[in-house]
DNA sequence: CACACCGCGAGAGCATCGCTCGCACTGGAG
DNA sequence: CTCCAGTGCGAGCGATGCTCTCGCGGTGTG
C-alpha cells in the first residue's frame, strides 16, 4: 500500500524530492518573513519554478502552510523526544527540565516556526486532520512522564480533591484517556496546567510580552526559578520547596 | 496646543469622528476575518471612501493596525478595571478571579482583537512605543492587588528562597519596579507567573490547543479549577488547600 | 516500434491587495 | 473675501493567490 519500495517508480521519487525542495525553501522563507510573509510566487522564483508550476505540488497556499506545520509540529517533536530520552528513566525532575528547557530552546531558536503551530491561528485557517498526530508528539513524551510519576507516587493524588471534583474529573476526561489508566485525575490535571504554563510562558518571551517584566539577560535563569516552581505544581517527588 | 477646546476647530472634529468610524468598521472586519484579513480597501469601501482617501487617516495598513491594538489594550484594560473594581477590596481571592475570568471572558467575545495584542506579533511588525501606556493598563490591575496581598500577608515571602535566589532576584527587577516597593520578590514572581499561565490558557483554548484535552462543554468550570490552584501558586490567604 | 496518455512546467490572465501621485474642490482660517 | 490646507477621487504600479490553456516529454501499452 504505502511500502516504498525501492523501484516504485522514478517519476514518483522525483515528484516526492520536488514537494521536498519547495518545503525547504518555504521553510526558510517563513524563518524569514513569518506566516503571513510567505508568498507562493517568491518560493517558486526561489526554486526555479513559474507559480503556477507550484500548484502542481500543493492545492493551494494554505496547503503549503500546511505542510509546514506537520513538519514544525514533528520537528518539535523529535527534538523534545531525543532531548527527553537522554535523561535516565527515574530522574523525573529532569525529565519534565529536558521536556520544557528543549521545547523553550526549539521556540527560540525558530520563532517563526513556534508561532506557525503555537501562535494565534492563520485567519479563516482551520487546522486539517493531518496535524493532529505529529501535533500529540510531544504531548505523548509528557503524558509518559506523567505515567511514570504516578507509578513512583502511589496513589495520593484524590488527598486535594476540591468540591468541584466531578466537574473538573468530567472536563479533563479527553485528557486523561490520552494519559492512559492509572494515573489519578489530579495528575492529570497538574499534567495539563504544567504544559499549560509551559506553553504561555515561551509565547509571552517570545511575543514581547514580558518586555519590562523579566530583564532580557536574565531569561534563562528565569525560566529555571519557573520550571523549579512548576516541578512543585506538577508534584514531582523530590522536588519540594527546599 | 493639544487642548481639545469646545469650539477648537468644527474641521479637527470632523476629522477626529472620521478617523473613528474608520476605526469602528475596521475593528468591525477585524472580528470577522482576522488580523491578517484586513483590508485597508475594503474597510474604506465599507466606509464609503475610497481607499486611496483613507490614507489621510492612517499613514499605512499597519498604522491602522497599531490604532486598534491600542483600542484592543484599551478596552481590555477598562473591561478588567471595571470588573475587578466591583470586589470588595479586601476579598483578594475573589479580585484576581475577577481580573482572570474577565479575561478570559474578553477574549472569547472576541477572539481576533485578543489574537491581535497578545497573539504572535504580524511579521515584521514591531510594537511602536504608543501601545506601551494602554497594554500596562490590566497588569497595573494585577500589580495593585499584589501590593494588597502583601500588605495582608506580612513577609513570609523570602521562606521559599532557593539557591538562585540572586539570579531571580535581578531578572524580576523590571517587573518589582513596576509593581512598587514594599512586594517581596517572591510574590512577585508568583504574580508573573500567574498572569503567565492565565495567558496560556486563554491562548491554549482560542488557538485551538486545547482541543481533545479539556471536554468542549467543561472549559468554564475546568478553568475556574485552573484558577482555584493558582490562587494558592499566587499564595492568597485563605486559598489554601482545603 | 508507434501511439496515446498524462504528468509537468510555462505563460497569460483575473481579481485583489498596499501604496503613490496628481488633480479638483471646498470650506474654514487669516 | 480671499487663499490654501485639507480632503476625496481616480489612475496607476508592483505584487499577491489562483485558474486556465498550451506544448513538451517521458511512460506504459497495443
Amino acid at each position: 500500500m504505502t511500502q516504498t519500495s525501492p523501484a516504485q517508480g522514478i517519476r514518483a521519487e522525483a515528484r516526492h524530492r520536488m514537494r521536498a525542495a519547495i518545503l525547504d525553501t518555504a521553510r526558510a522563507h517563513l524563518a524569514e518573513h513569518g506566516a503571513t510573509g510567505l508568498s507562493l510566487r517568491a518560493v517558486a522564483r526561489d526554486v526555479g519554478m513559474v507559480s503556477s508550476a507550484l500548484y502542481r505540488y500543493f492545492d493551494s497556499r494554505d496547503a503549503l502552510l500546511t505542510a509546514l506545520i506537520i513538519d514544525a509540529y514533528d520537528s518539535l517533536g523529535e527534538t523534545v523526544e531525543r532531548a527527553e530520552a537522554e535523561v535516565p528513566r527515574d530522574d523525573l525532575v529532569g525529565r519534565w527540565q529536558a521536556i520544557a528547557t528543549t521545547t523553550r530552546a526549539w521556540a527560540r531558536a525558530d520563532p517563526h516556526q513556534y508561532a506557525l503551530v503555537y501562535g494565534s491561528p492563520v485567519p479563516g485557517y482551520a487546522a486539517p486532520q493531518d496535524t493532529v498526530g505529529p501535533a500529540t508528539r510531544v504531548t505523548r513524551v509528557l503524558a509518559d512522564l506523567l505515567v511514570d510519576v504516578a507509578a513512583t507516587a502511589p496513589a495520593d493524588g484524590d488527598a486535594t480533591a476540591g468540591p468541584s471534583d466531578d466537574a473538573v474529573a468530567a472536563a479533563i476526561a479527553p485528557a486523561a484517556a490520552f494519559v492512559g489508566p492509572g494515573v489519578p485525575r489530579d495528575l492529570v490535571v497538574r499534567g495539563v496546567m504544567a504544559w499549560t504554563y509551559v506553553f504561555g510562558a515561551v509565547s509571552f518571551e517570545l511575543f514581547g510580552q514580558r518586555h519590562d517584566v523579566i530583564a532580557d539577560d536574565r531569561r534563562d535563569e528565569f525560566f529555571d526559578e519557573e520550571l523549579r516552581r512548576l516541578a512543585v505544581l506538577l508534584g514531582l517527588p523530590g522536588a519540594g520547596p527546599s
